[in-house]
Parts: structure tokens; C-alpha cells; sequence
DNA sequence: GTCTTGTAGTTTGTCGACAATCGACCTTAT
DNA sequence: ATAAGGTCGATTGTCGACAAACTACAAGAC
């Protein structure tokens, strides 16, 4: 036997893959293709096909087979809905805990500062990982919570997150903003001023998101 | 072969099984055993587990195998914290898309009229089926909100929280108060009363908490 | 020409077997 | 007596093979 964990391993790699588009939306996943692919038995990549159909990233057919989940407007709404709520919701734990030390939220920030932009030859990798340096701020915050089925829950939401933001924004125009106002929404929640970090989070994601329709749309 | 989708059918019996308590926490789930019992080979009940897993159900150190997931009083709150956030977020949804007809509401509502409580040597089975029957009316408000996110990570809470009402909520005393609270929400949506709503439904579940607080720990 | 039916090839769903690892028990040395 | 180490059974992780189901294509009936 090789290295224990095969299926985790499969997990991950095939959800990278769907994430940044090597295996695009739709796409058919034939199980003996892939597990010769991969170098694997069929055994394993059937556990992984279950844990990413639980996580809605394929789509799964009885004796068809399964395929990448779609990738649709509309889920992009409804994803971005959860993650105002979430984010939101964060914030009013924090505020009944009186927990606004944040070094986790800060050093999250402080690991985007500098960091340039991915070129379009640059590895599919790079891309992602760039991406998920921005996306660590709004985990901090979630993870400051402290609650785990919401932490959970905003960790799923984010493979699907982080799959539209590579088809559309890892391209430059966010960055620098993204900056300012994740900073200042860290200072509001200092200073213990949690109705003003709400309202402002609740702008910086929406604000976000109408960003993103138009490059949808266009 | 026999009927197809056996790993499906795997997955609602074990879930049914450590809701109910049949399954208990912490204990632990051979493959062969299980296998046996169940008259299936390893491979679908593999994939059974790996489905468990990601809801949390179980849990399963690699090497060593899987156990079903421990019942915390730290887990009883974050669940409930999860359900506050959502079901407040989907009146949300509701007040912006100004839906207040709320047809499937009702009739989750009016489902729950008149239903006796089991009583302590009725199956599990038809303990569960009681219980999911009053869950269903606050199921049916955030399927309202028409976001498939939100009542996909709803759904799966659901399983939690009915496994925890299973162990301490399915005896008397909650189930006529429940019932008008329900009516009263159900009528402030429809007058648009949105904020009300809110709060009220709040105080519903706060209120249901500190009851089980108090079963739990007593 | 179109619809039906049959057949071959492909693919999924399931199973039993093997290899690697773990845990419990027993032995042995200090 | 206790701790270290070795051995053996039990259990998981993986694989290849078989059977059922589906798809596509072709031949034939209307």
C-alpha cells in the first residue's frame, strides 16, 4: 500500500481542480478515466465523489455517473446571501462575547499587504492561493466566532465562493480597495463600534458583489 | 444485484440510527459488523461513512475507523445559535422579496394540530417522525426564503438539533406553547410585521434553549 | 421517412480478497 | 513489579473482477 488518506488526498485534488476550472462546470467524471488518471482504484475516488457531492461541488446521477456541479447566476445570489449572513452573524457573537482582540483577523490582513497580483500565465495554484490570502480576512472573523457549524458552514461556502471569484476576479480592480475597507472594518470592531462594522461589512460585500455581476453579465 | 442507490438508502438508516439514539455517541462502527448486519459488502457502507462524516455525524480517524460524533452542551449551543442566524436571515429574505403567502408554512402548521405525543415505548421511528413534524413548520420558513444554500446547511443543523430534541424533547411540555408561538410568528410575516417577527421568533427559540439547558443538565 | 426493437459496448454498483497497520496480549529483562 | 519489545489477531485501506444497467447504433416494421 502507498500512503494512507487517499481518499482526503483525491478530495482535495479534484476540488482544486473543479475550484479553478481544470475540470469545468458540467463536465462528465468518469470514474475508470479518472482513476487510471489519478493512478488509483475506483474504490477510493467513489468515497471522494460522495464527500464532494455532500459539499454540492459534482452533481451526482444514479448509474449515470457524476458531474461538476453547474455554476449559475443564481447560485452566485444565493451564495453571497449566506455569506452576508454569516459574516453578519460573526459580528453579533463577537459583540455578545466582548471579543474584539482579533490578532488572527489582523495578521490575516496583514498577510495581504504587498501582495501583487497574479499574472494570467501564472499557475492555476498561484491564482487560487493569491485568492484565498484575501478571502482569510472574512475567515478570521468567522473563525472568531468561535462557533463550529457555522465555521463549517462559511468553510463550504467558500470552495464555492472562491470558484466564482477565480473565474472573474482575480484579475486586478479589488485588491487595494479590499484593503482599505477590511481594515476599517477591523478598526470598527475595535473600537467596539459593532451597528457601524455591520453596516459597513454588509456594504464592502454587496458592493462586491454588484462588482461581480457586471463582469458576469458582460 | 439488488435495488440501486444502496449507499443512499446506508446513509438515512445510519443518520435515523444516531438520531434516535439507537447508534449511541462515541461508539464505534466496525465495517465488518456493520456490513454483516446490514447484508451489504464494505465498499457502500464506505461510502455511507465518508457521506456521515462530512455532516458531522460521525467521525473517523484514519487507520482506526469511525465513531459516531459526540453530543456536547457546547454543540447543543452553536446549533442553536446556527438556527437563530438562519431563520432570522430568512425572514430577512422574505421582508425584501415581500413574500408573506407562506401557503407551505401553514400547512407545516396545520400538520402539527391535534398530534399526540409518543409515548415513551413507541418506536423510535414514529418518535422521530413526531418531532420532525413540528420541525417542519420552521423548515418550511426558510425554504421560503428560496435561497438553496442556506436550506441545504439548514437541513443538515436539522439532523443535529433532532437528534439532540430525541434525547430530551420528545416528552411533554413544549409542544402547546410551541404550537401558538408558531401561529403568532406564522401571522406577523403575513401582516408585515417583519420586525416583530424577528424578535418574537428569537424569543421562541431562546426560550426552547433554556428549556432544554435545563433538561440537559439536570 | 419515422418509429420500434434488438444488440453490442461502455459504465456504474457491488462484492470478495489481499496487504498494511493497529491494538492487545504475552514474554522478558531490568 | 514495571517497562520495553515482540507476536498474533483484528480491522482498515485498497484493489481487481463481475454483474446489472444504461447508451448508442443499427436493422427491421409500419
Amino acid at each position: 500500500m502507498e500512503i494512507p488518506g487517499v481518499t482526503k488526498s483525491i478530495v482535495e485534488h479534484l476540488r482544486s481542480q473543479i475550484i479553478t476550472g481544470q475540470l469545468k462546470a458540467g463536465e462528465r467524471l468518469n470514474e475508470s478515466v479518472l482513476s487510471n488518471q489519478l493512478e488509483i482504484s475506483r474504490a477510493p475516488l467513489r468515497e471522494a465523489f460522495r464527500v464532494l457531492e455532500e459539499d454540492q461541488l459534482v452533481v451526482s446521477n444514479p448509474r449515470k455517473g457524476c458531474y461538476v456541479a453547474d455554476l449559475t447566476q443564481q447560485d452566485f445570489i444565493e451564495l453571497y446571501q449566506s455569506r452576508e449572513m454569516i459574516e453578519i452573524y460573526a459580528i453579533d457573537l463577537l459583540e455578545e462575547m466582548r471579543l474584539n482582540e482579533l490578532n488572527d483577523v489582523e495578521a490575516a490582513l496583514k498577510a495581504t499587504i504587498g501582495l501583487s497580483i497574479p499574472t494570467e500565465n501564472e499557475s492555476a495554484d498561484e491564482k487560487l492561493n493569491y485568492l484565498l490570502k484575501f478571502a482569510d480576512f472574512h475567515n478570521s472573523i468567522v473563525k472568531a466566532s468561535q462557533n463550529r457549524q457555522i465555521i463549517h458552514f462559511y468553510r463550504k461556502i467558500g470552495f464555492h465562493l472562491a470558484r466564482y471569484q477565480f473565474m472573474y476576479a482575480y484579475k486586478p480592480g479589488l485588491t487595494s480597495d479590499s484593503q482599505k475597507e477590511h481594515t476599517k472594518i477591523l478598526n470598527l470592531i475595535r473600537s467596539n463600534k459593532y451597528d457601524q462594522a455591520r453596516i459597513y461589512l454588509r456594504h464592502h460585500i454587496k458592493s462586491f458583489v454588484n462588482l461581480m455581476k457586471v463582469r458576469i453579465t458582460s
